[in-house]
This record gives C-alpha cells, structure tokens and sequence, in this order.
RNA sequence: GGUUCCGUCGUCUAGUGGUCUAGGACGUCUGGUUCUCAUCCAGAAAAUCGCGGGUUCGACUCCCGCCGGAAUCACCA
C-alpha cells in the first residue's frame, strides 16, 4: 500500500530535536512504499506566526534529505499547502456540518465561558462546554466561532504505535471548529486537509492522543474513514522527565550542523531514537532507513535526547565518508568529506588550497567528532604557532630531560631531517634512525619533535605531520624552537 | 481532579512463557596499538526486568492491584 504521509509544521519558529522525527517517519513510510510526502504549513494562528519560519522548516528538511514531494515550493495537485490560503475550503466542510445539524454558531462570549469553567472549577466537576450548550443559535457566518455539536459516546480505535485504544463519553466536547477570525482550529484543519490531500498515516506527538476521541467524532459527522493514526512518543530532555521543548535549551536542527554535525548522522541518530530493527546494527544509511523503517518497532515510551551519542555517531560517520567505509582514506572519500567542510577551518587556512587541506583532513578525520573540530585542531598547519618554551619544559616526558639535552636532540633531529628524503615512509625511517643513535624512547623524542612542530596538546602522527607540513617549514620551526629554549 | 499513555543496566535498546545465571550500543573504567590526542582492538563494572499478588511444572514475558512518571483537559498547534 502507497502511503501518503505529510509534516504539517506550524510556522512558529526553528524545528528542534525533539519534534524533527514526526518530518523523518513520515519521510521514511512514504518512500518505503513508493507513496508520497506532503509538506503542510499550519499556519492558522496568527499570533504565533514568525516570519521566515516556513523557510527554516525547508531548510531543515533539505539539509536532512528529506524531500517533499507536494508543498511549498515544488507545488503539487492538492495546493494550496498554506492553511491561511485553504479558508474556503474549510468553510465548505463546515456547512456539511452545519447543514447536518453537527455544528453551531455561538454566541457565547469568552467571558461568559470563562464563568461557566470557574463555576466548574468550584464544583469539582470537569468543565465540558457542552453542559453549558447554548439553546439558540444564531445562523453561522464568518466572523462567528462554529463549535462542534458532539454526541458523547465511547470510542474505540487503533493506533499504530499504541495499539488498541479505548475511551468513554466524558472526554468527548463541542470544540471550536472555526474561530472568530475565520480560520479553522488545527482539530478542524488538519482533518479537512488530510481528507482532501488523501493523507493515509497522521504521524504526531502522542500529545494529541488525548484529543483522538473528537476527531474521530468529527470523521464521523463528515461521514469519511480516517487515516491510520501514529503516535509518536515524546524525546525527552537530558536532565529531569519533561519532553524535550524549546524552553529547555532544545536546540534547533539546523544548529548542528553549523556546530559541525553531519546530517547523515543526524537523521541516523533521530531516527533510531525509539526506533530500531531488532538487529545489533547502529549505522544506518538513509536507504537503508527506508528499506527497514516500520511503523510496529516504533517504542512506545519517552526517550531521553542523549547528545553524547549523537557525537559519537558523528565521529563514526566522518570516518565512513573520509575512508568510504573501509579501513584507509581514500581519495573520493576525502574529497568526499572535504566538501563538507567550507567554514569550519581556522581563519589561518583562508588561503591555503584545496589540496593542502585535503591533506591535513586526511590525517586528521579520525580524530573530529564534528567537523568544527577542525577550527581547533589544525591551526599550525597553516601558520606558524607562538612558541611557548614552557609547554616543552613542563611536558610530562620532558621535563628531566635538561634544556642542554633538548637542544641537542633538536639539532640532531634537524640534521638528520635535512639529509632526508621527504615522504612518509622515509621519515618514519628517519625517525626511527634517530631513536637509535639517540637512545632515547619515542615518548621523549617524539613528544620534543612533536611540541616544537605544533605546540598543540595533540597532533597526528609524527611522520605524518612532518611530511604534511612541508620540509621547509618543519626545519624553521625545529631551528626556531632550537633558539627559543 | 477527570481522562489516557508509559515503566528492562546511568542512557538508547534486544527480549512476545523455558535457549535470560537478561544480549547489543553510548558513556565509565582497565589493558594493547613505537609520542600526544583520537581511532581501532581486547576486557571489566553496570538491570533483584517499578512493587505486590495471582495463573503456570516454569514469567521480564499472561492477569489483577498498587506505586512512580508523563501527556491532555484553549477561539495553540
């Protein structure tokens, strides 16, 4: 069966974390069964509505690859997908209401509502505006609130997630259907929407559960099937046991990746954020996503957002693009992963080439955990650090070792480096030559060369570091850390 | 308060009556890989399966009760 699925965002600002997976499941059914995508924009509310929202959403969703097929900007049979731009259409339905007796005009004024809910509150008793159902209405016309005239019953039903859902009469009310405004609530809209546009999966946070009762009610009075539900339990923040929100530092999606976080690892760590196959596997591509998505391994309770692990599996797919999942670098990988990188080198790299770069990532990838590493990571690759005698002086390897005896190493090291010839292999070689006649451990000898090389807490490989930096620029420094000490 | 949902290592999870003295992953700790940091590899600690009853020869798995947590009760979505 071709599912037709949709991410129906309201425009009121960044897609975060904990809300992106009702854009990813929905994504990966409906490619799964060669169905389709669509991208809604609920934007009904007027006062929550921030400009320049709608853009953020389809930013995060490219960035994600999570292609619409009907929506803003690619169009599609079923357009408008801009609520405000669908008002006659919900207008429409709700004369089919009205005309079957199933909706009304009221009159009454929030003031008055708001006494009717005190009065409850003071009784103890649930507030249920359809206890307070106003006798005459007024025949309806824009500009009027149209609430729903339900008729409580017990209610049954099937959600993917969930299973089997069952509910009593006391939950069910006489919702707003349109407001004042002329706008339809969401629990009208998206029930409107959903019919017209064939919607087959409603994929949401399990928040409106609660509110399943009335909609089916409303499917009911409309006389149509709805969809198949899914309810998505909620991402829970760090520390405590509240979903995961804005309020509490939810951070949007697209942020990630301007920290450096690939939006392959992202989507793989979303996704298997209460979801999984069955199997050990933890890493998965997006087709591999879409071969094995299903709607029954969806957990049903709350997971808790755990940043270490989506870092973690960061670092794990830098390494899969830089070595093309293999064990080495390869050249399509680094050019591969280099494409990502445009911004996140130091300022110092600004005018160093391509293949410079190319070659510092390639020794470097399997140390970053996000591609912004990289800005803290590499700096003497491109320039020359400030000496800092101390930083050997102090060194854990070197600090018994005598200024005397430093210097000595260094030159010795500058002679031979001199005399070699400058790739890999030959500097290991070198390297390796000097730990002999010098007698020394590569923890002392390798740490001096290393500091007077980088002065960076860590660096790759000696050999590598050498051969990357350049013969020239090696023995300057080597000379320069010589006189410094 | 009403209604509804949820409850396995710190975290994400596997588990659908016996193979579970509960498996994997992140994190933590230890050791190894000619320096550092990281990767990688090996290993360790870590869950009386929320609690109490029952059904059964046998329960993490089925039933009941309880406790704990969450969601929702808007002219917001």
């Amino acid at each position: 069966m071709k599912a037709v699925t949709r991410f129906a965002p309201s425009p009121t600002g960044y897609i975060h974390i904990g809300n992106v997976r009702s854009a990813i499941y929905p994504y990966l059914l409906a490619r799964q069964t060669g169905g389709k995508m669509i991208l809604r924009i609920e934007d009904t509310d007027q006062a929550r509505f921030v400009e320049g929202a709608t853009e953020l959403v389809e930013d995060t969703l490219t960035w994600l690859g999570l292609n619409w097929d009907e929506g803003p900007v690619v169009g599609g049979p079923n357009a408008p997908y801009f609520q405000t731009e669908r008002r006659d259409i919900y207008h429409e339905w709700a004369r089919k209401l009205i005309a079957a007796g199933r909706a009304y005009a009221d009159p009454t004024t929030p003031e008055q509502i708001e006494k009717y809910r005190a009065e409850c509150t003071a009784n103890k008793v649930p507030f249920l505006y359809r206890n307070f159902r106003p006798e005459n209405t007024p025949e309806w016309e824009p500009g009027m609130p149209l609430r729903f005239k339900t008729e409580p019953k017990e209610y049954s039903w099937h959600d993917e997630v969930m299973g089997d859902m069952h509910t009593g009469p006391e939950v069910l009310d006489d919702i707003i259907l349109i407001k004042k405004d002329g706008l339809p609530t969401y629990n009208f809209a998206h029930i409107v929407d959903d019919a017209e546009m064939g919607v087959t999966h409603i994929m949401r946070g399990v928040e409106y559960l609660s509110s399943m009762p009335n909609y089916l009610a409303i499917y009911e009075a409309l006389g149509i099937d709805h969809p198949k539900f899914v309810s998505l339990p909620h991402i829970l923040a760090p520390t405590g046991n509240k979903k995961l929100g804005k309020r509490d530092g939810a951070k949007s999606v697209t942020e990630y990746r301007d920290d450096g976080v690939l939006a392959e690892a992202m989507l793989n760590y979303l996704a298997c954020l209460g979801w999984n196959d069955g199997t050990e596997q933890e890493i998965y591509t997006m087709d591999e996503l879409v071969e094995k998505f299903s709607l029954d391994r969806i957990q049903n309770s709350g997971a808790r957002y755990d940043e270490t692990k989506l870092l973690w599996m960061n670092g794990q797919w830098i390494r899969r693009i830089a070595t093309e999942n293999g064990e080495t670098v390869t050249e399509k990988g680094i050019n591969e992963l280099y494409a990502r990188t445009a911004g996140f080198w130091p300022e110092s790299a600004a005018n160093a080439s391509d293949d410079y770069k190319k070659q510092v990532l390639s020794i470097i990838y399997d140390r970053l955990k996000t591609l912004s590493d990289l800005r803290e990571m590499t700096g003497y690759f491109f320039a020359d650090p400030a000496i800092n005698a101390e930083m050997i002086t102090s060194n854990k390897f070197l600090k018994n070792t005598s200024v005397g005896e430093l210097r000595s190493l260094l030159s010795q090291a500058i002679d031979k480096l001199s005399a070699t010839e400058w790739n890999e292999d030959a500097l290991q070689n070198t390297l390796n030559d000097l730990l002999a006649v010098t007698g020394k451990k590569p923890a002392e000898l390798f740490s001096l060369i290393r500091l007077a090389l980088s002065f960076a807490p860590f660096s790759p490989a000696l050999n590598l570091t050498l051969n990357t930096l350049g013969k020239e620029t090696s023995l300057r420094r080597l000379s320069a850390a010589v006189n410094a000490l």
